[in-house]
DNA sequence: TTGTAAGCGTTATCAC
DNA sequence: GTGATAACGCTTACAA
């Protein structure tokens, strides 16, 4: 019994910088330089602390350290679902060059919620974290935007477009949805489409708008009828979509070709095809927007396009760094590119 | 300029609860117990004090009242990749009701490197998180287990087989793989199968390991030859699987039915079945283990083995918030059962 | 009920 | 170079 005791108070009590410089015979001043800085202190006392600290297995308490130096070594990670494959590979990369430079990643799921955005902004900052990566799931959430402009630390915000003060934008990583989309389109009306539907979910935020605006430059560049250029706005749930997309497909005047996003939305569509008995890319030409899995291994393989999310999170990572330690600003924002990888799903329409 | 710094300072500068104490007219001491208990205030304390924080806009500093109580209201959780949407979801679900339960969870990614296991169990112990939620890469570690016994923390292990001491083992989240590979496996020998294949990564981790068990065990249930249960072990990619899969089926006695895991494997396993024009599930019956979008929009839709990862996330956090309330014991395991979906991707064996 | 003061485990500022 | 000692912002006995 006194045996267990004393093993749990072993276990569980843990050693203080005070108990090494008992240790060690030093002070406790002479032990935080020793273990930190190495500055400042004799070989010997240097010695000493590292033998008396590996001996009494003394951990550092970061959290006790963290009030007296006033940064947390943590950052924030407000996304509204982690479990969003778009969103969890940007967290795991975005996680990766954090830890990589000593910081721990700290995440919290939204769902698109802006009640619950403000907490989690609050949360955050009352935890005081070094700095906070955000993608909102819409751009309005003002007053949780002023609570993160006041909290005083580092932002930088994952594709989207947070409204701020006049001449101060948030720094952020985006990706070129326009360009992308714009590609995309023209490469069909290049193959010959001239009704072409873009099934992507609402335009609150970024992503989506900019996609629109990329589609519908594509058919004003190429001075063909721009009734041709169908936007279906989309719940993100795949018999949602292919209700729609059968929908769609039945009309007189059926798309040639479809653009849709994400693995729902193009699973929806693709069963929609089946459902109708057209063949890909014979009878309907299909465009997937963002690689999935699906896209790569359905046959015919669905032409895509392709971003990279590791991208994203390294460089909202390396964003958020530069900006932590302060070394002179760079650039505040980034641009990354998307690419159109051609694969079996697009033809010319054929002939009616 | 001066109005710029004033209003910098207002941002920047935090309140603390001096300030308050300060604006209310009271004590510290005071203005701590009626934000906090509320017990042993008068309500005129309460009301002003009230008035002060709002006014003040004060936002109290839980990093140093960790540093009192001793409680960061933080947990860990270690996975080897929050972008595998097996984790993901795990992460999800526990982290939403940690979060209502006010947690905030910290993740950390250690791409199954058992040194990276070792930093991260040491950081997280170094920031006194509350506890974790842990999913190793291997089941061998030893040196970073003892630390996370060493570091008191209640822990709960999401899926695997962790060693521990002689008679403690450590509280888990189990999911039944043994048993539902046990009810695919047999479900195709009722078919009349006799040759199934089972494509699985290593058995070094515990879903691995019970699958495979399940998986002879039904050979052994139903006294057929056991020499019939083909165990391949796969690297987790497409590439891999698909020439694996090929040389399988091109054997003179190949398997007439696959059980394969998650979508890559899967995957693979599809496009070698395609590439050798056998039909599915006439010349080849197939079931996935893991139902993911791949499984379910693949035509002919592929039977599968599924379980929920949100529950598997719910519950641990569930029991990990059990054992940080201490409130008495409950049980400290979960196993969680595994269901087969029946679609359209199993037949009996054609007659040879 | 309220105020005072002693910590929590560090780091940083001083004299020496 | 080294050792006291004062913060950091909070909670919690203990006194009043």
């Amino acid at each position: 019994m006194s045996n267990m005791l004393t093993r749990v108070a072993e276990i569980v009590s843990r050693m203080t910088i005070r108990d090494v410089a008992r240790e060690a015979g030093v002070s406790v001043g002479s032990v935080s330089r020793a273990l930190n800085g190495g500055k400042n202190v004799s070989a010997r006392v240097a010695r000493d602390v590292a033998a008396a600290a590996e001996k009494l297995g003394y951990q550092p308490d970061l959290q006790a350290r963290s009030l007296r130096t006033r940064t947390t070594g943590m950052v924030g990670c407000l996304v509204s679902d982690v479990a969003n494959p778009l969103y969890a590979s940007i967290v795991q990369a975005a996680e990766a060059r954090l830890r990589d430079a000593g910081l721990l990643m700290v995440v919290a799921n939204t769902a698109n919620d802006p009640a619950r955005e403000r907490a989690v902004v609050a949360a955050f900052r009352s935890r005081r974290l070094d700095g906070m990566l955000v993608a909102p799931g819409s751009d309005e959430n003002d007053r949780a935007w002023r609570e993160l402009a006041a909290g005083g630390a580092p932002v930088v915000i994952l594709d989207r477009d947070v409204p701020h003060e006049e001449d101060t934008p948030w720094p952020a990583v985006l990706v070129d949805h326009r360009e992308g989309a714009r590609t995309a389109t023209r490469y069909l009306i290049g193959l010959g489409h001239r009704r072409i539907a873009l099934l992507t979910p609402g335009a609150r935020m970024r992503p989506g708008r900019e996609r629109i605006a990329g589609f519908k430059a594509a058919f004003a560049e190429a001075d063909v009828d721009p009734a041709g250029a169908l936007v279906c706005l989309q719940e993100s749930s795949m018999d949602f979509a292919q209700g729609d997309a059968l929908e769609l497909l039945r009309r007189d005047q059926r798309p040639t070709a479809i653009i849709a996003l994400g693995t729902r939305i193009l699973a929806g569509a693709l069963r929609a095809a089946r459902d109708l008995g057209l063949s890909i890319p014979a009878d309907l030409s299909v465009i997937a927007v963002g690689d999935t899995d699906l896209a790569a291994v359905h046959s015919p393989a669905i032409t895509a396009l392709r971003w990279s999310l590791e991208d994203v999170g390294r460089a909202a990572a390396e964003l958020l760094l530069q900006r932590l330690r302060g070394t002179g600003e760079g650039p505040s924002r980034a641009l990354l590119p998307v690419d159109l990888v051609l694969r079996e799903s697009c033809a010319p329409p054929t002939a009616k």
